[in-house]
DNA sequence: GACGTATTATTCCGTGCGGAATAGTTGTGA
DNA sequence: TCACAACTATTCCGCACGGAATAATACGTC
């Protein structure tokens, strides 16, 4: 009963949908761009669908084959498959997890680096989100046009609030270290100067 | 020359504040509730640390032993490692990375349960949220009370203005799902109904 | 002083991810 | 028209992760 992958999630969704093969799969998060949203590879699709049949979740309704193509199985998503799916939304949306985004890492220990450069560093973040979130915009844009319903691209506005965050907290970041106004300890690594061990944040 | 991985980073960072054992590595993340911001198990760390010596990033300066207990390797970091580690700790901070939150996942699946069930849902993330907040707003009293600088505690400011928004972003939801003036899609997975396939985003 | 638990320090191994390989088939351009 | 690229559909395999195992020793307590 271990709980669903995000791309176990996407799958039973597709099935939820309507029957299909791995591989339309494949196509179909390619297309609608959920690649964006879900780690997708084939090697990983395959073995999801695979563990999901042989769990039950799924079963096969067909096996075609078109001229002397590989065969392709279809499958359809089974009522056990339909609960799991309701039950792991249901769980990811009500339980926040840690998943240990790499950026605090990295801010973490920008004190090796000088303030300078982590400002310009920064600057360089800051111009790659802000260029994010022209595409989304414009995809927003595009989307509210052909008047879909706002419930559909939920994830989209999530995604964009985020990022506008952490947009203005590196502009103000950025002033604050090129004002000075944020302290640096001595631009550490260049020399052998002893450095001051780091506290506990608890 | 691959780009190391952010318990790679941590240990690396170790290093270059003094010549350490792996278990002791594994100690000081622990006192210094490093890991929170980064996945650290035993198997990991022990991996890490072997590569990096094998990559001359580390060196070896010492094995030790207390009485019968295993022998205990002490390690120093290399010019080269200092150089990744400056390199690696640049380029996180310069890029953006798609780390494939699953919350989005699961909010672009939301409609398969009713509007409802979404806000109460939605409603215990912003607890646990909130609860969290709690908690670093609690350490960051603590921290400012002993007049330690900023400059070592920015990844906990990151975060914070991450939750934040986060939580923002759910009161709103929650309160146009609860007032219906985000309309919700009929109730999907409860019938046999056919479901309106979705849209693409690009 | 004996027994259980926590600590020290490391190794081992199952599991699953995901990049690459495979192999046939349709489309395209010179 | 013939080669070469892109698509269809799936399998394979290496490698890293991380939970559990190990094993010895210190510590607390009844």
């Amino acid at each position: 009963m271990t709980t669903l992958s995000p791309l176990g999630v996407t799958v039973l969704a597709l099935l939820a949908e309507r029957d299909m093969h791995a591989y339309e799969m494949y196509q179909l998060m390619l297309e609608r761009s959920e690649d964006k949203v879900v780690k997708v590879s084939p090697g990983s699709l395959y073995r999801a669908v695979e563990r999901f049949a042989a769990d039950g979740l799924i079963a096969e309704v067909a096996v075609e084959r078109q001229g002397n193509r590989p065969e392709r199985t279809v499958y359809a998503i089974t009522d056990e498959g339909r609960e799991r799916l309701r039950a792991t939304i249901a769980e990811m949306l009500g339980r926040h997890v840690n998943e240990y985004p790499e950026f605090p890492v990295a801010i973490g220990e920008a004190h090796h680096l000088p303030a300078a450069e982590v400002a310009e560093l920064l600057g360089v973040r800051l111009a790659s989100i802000r260029e994010l979130l022209g595409f989304i915009d414009a995809s927003l844009a595009r989307i509210e046009a052909r008047g879909l319903p706002t419930a559909y691209i939920l994830n989209v506005h999530y995604t964009r609030t985020l990022l506008v965050a952490e947009a203005t907290w590196l502009e103000q970041t950025i002033g604050d270290l090129e004002s000075g106004e944020l302290a640096w300890p001595e631009a550490a690594g260049s020399s052998g100067a002893k450095r001051v061990s780091r506290s506990s944040v608890h």
